[in-house]
DNA sequence: ATTCTACAATTGACAATGTCAATTGACAGT
DNA sequence: ACTGTCAATTGACATTGTCAATTGTAGAAT
C-alpha cells in the first residue's frame, strides 16, 4: 500500500471513519469522540485520520452530512409511503420522522446543529444537505399551497415548522423538558397552535 | 490573606469571576473561555477559580443561573412597561425581549441551552433560574387565559412559545438563517401562525 | 515579641487531546 | 536491484483541566 489512493478508495476510507465516529458518538458522547480513539477503533494508527480529514472539524462536518443525509431518506420514505393520504397527513409524518430523528440521535442531533461552531456558517456540503432535508417538507407544502389548503408560503411556512419542531427538540435535549409525556403534550399543543392558533377571537 | 473568608467574600468572588467569565465568553467565545484565561484576567493564580468552583462545569453553570436571571430582569421590565396594553401585547414585548437576548448574547445563549452536557439535566439552580424566567410569560398568559382570550392553558402555551422562539434563535445561531431580513421574516410568520394558524379551513 | 496554626493562594506535576513535523516502509517503474 | 513516491507511523509540542504538594501570611497562643 504505497501507491496513490483511488478516489473509490479515499472515499470509502472517509466513510469508514464517518461510521465509526458517529458509533462512537452515539454510544459515548461529543465528550468521547476523540481523534486518537477514533484511530485506534479503526485498528490505524493516531495521525491516519488526518489523511482522510484536514482536522477534526472536519470530520464533524461529515458526520453532521451523513446525519442529515440519513434524516432525508427516512422523511423521503415516509412521506412516500403516506403519499395516498394528501400533503398536510404527509406533513405530519415527515415532522413526526424529524422529531424521531432528534429523540433516537440526540448526540448527532446537537451535532448537527451545534458543532461547537458559533457564529460561523455551516459548510457547503452542509448547507446543502440541510437544503436537501427542507427540500422533502417544502414540497409538501407547495403542494397544499397549490391546493389552497394553507394560508403562508411554502419557504416561509417551511422556516416556522423547522424553528418550531428544532426548538422542541433542543429543549429536550438540554434537559428542560424531562419528561416524554410532556414532551409529546408539547409537541401536539405545538402542531395544534400552529394549525389554528391560540387567539380565541380574531 | 490567611483566615477563612467570610460568606459574603465569597460570593462576592464568585461574582466577579462570573462576570469576568462572561466577558471573556463574549468576547472570544467558547473556546476562548479557559480557566487558565479567566484567572489571569483576573490577576489571580491558576488553580484560584477552584477555590471557588469545584470545577469548570460549576463555573459555566454559575455563568448560565447569571445569564438567565439577567434575561428575567429584562423581561420583567418590559412587561412592567407594557402593563397598560394588556396580557396580549405584553406577551409579545416578553417575546421580543427574549429574542433580543438571544439575538445580542449569542454565546451565552448558545452557552444556557447546551453546556457541552448532551443527555444531562440541568443543575438544580440553573432549573430554578429558568423556572423564575418561565413565570414572567406563563403569568401573562394566566391573565390571557382568564380572560379568555387564548385557548389554550397557560403552562401549555408557555411551552409552545417556547420552543418556537427557541427554536428560532438557535437556527439562526447555527447559521441555518443567515440574514436579519430572513430571521424576522420567520419570527412574523412564526407570530402569526401561532396566534391564528397556517389552516385555512378548519 | 516569638512561635504556632489554619487556611488562602501558588506552583509542580500529569494525563488527555489536537496537530505539526520527521521518519519509516512498501510497492511500481526503471 | 535501485529509487522515488506516497501511505502510514511515530516523535514532539502546546493547550487545558485538574490533583497534589508547597508556600506564605494573618491572627491566636504562649
Amino acid at each position: 500500500m504505497a501507491k496513490p489512493l483511488s478516489n473509490e478508495d479515499i472515499e470509502q476510507r472517509r466513510d469508514e471513519l464517518v461510521a465509526a465516529a458517529l458509533t462512537i458518538l452515539e454510544v459515548d458522547g461529543i465528550t468521547g469522540l476523540t481523534l486518537r480513539r477514533l484511530a485506534e477503533g479503526t485498528g490505524v494508527s493516531r495521525q491516519t485520520p488526518y489523511l482522510y480529514f484536514k482536522d477534526k472539524a472536519a470530520l464533524v462536518d461529515a458526520m453532521c452530512v451523513a446525519g442529515i443525509r440519513q434524516l432525508t431518506a427516512s422523511s423521503s420514505q415516509a412521506v412516500l409511503e403516506a403519499s395516498a393520504k394528501g400533503p398536510i397527513e404527509q406533513l405530519r409524518m415527515a415532522g413526526e420522522t424529524y422529531v424521531r430523528f432528534g429523540l433516537q440521535n440526540p448526540n448527532l442531533y446537537a451535532l448537527i446543529f451545534n458543532p461547537a461552531k458559533i457564529n460561523a456558517k455551516p459548510s457547503d456540503a452542509m448547507a446543502e444537505a440541510v437544503a436537501e432535508n427542507n427540500a422533502v417538507s417544502r414540497s409538501l407544502m407547495q403542494r397544499a399551497w397549490d391546493e389552497g389548503r394553507i394560508s403562508m408560503e411554502p419557504e416561509r411556512l417551511n422556516n416556522v415548522f423547522w424553528a418550531a419542531l428544532h426548538g422542541l427538540i433542543s429543549l429536550r435535549h438540554d434537559g428542560l423538558i424531562c419528561d416524554d409525556e410532556t414532551f409529546f403534550q408539547v409537541l401536539a399543543d405545538l402542531e395544534q397552535t400552529l394549525a389554528v392558533g391560540f387567539l380565541n377571537d380574531g
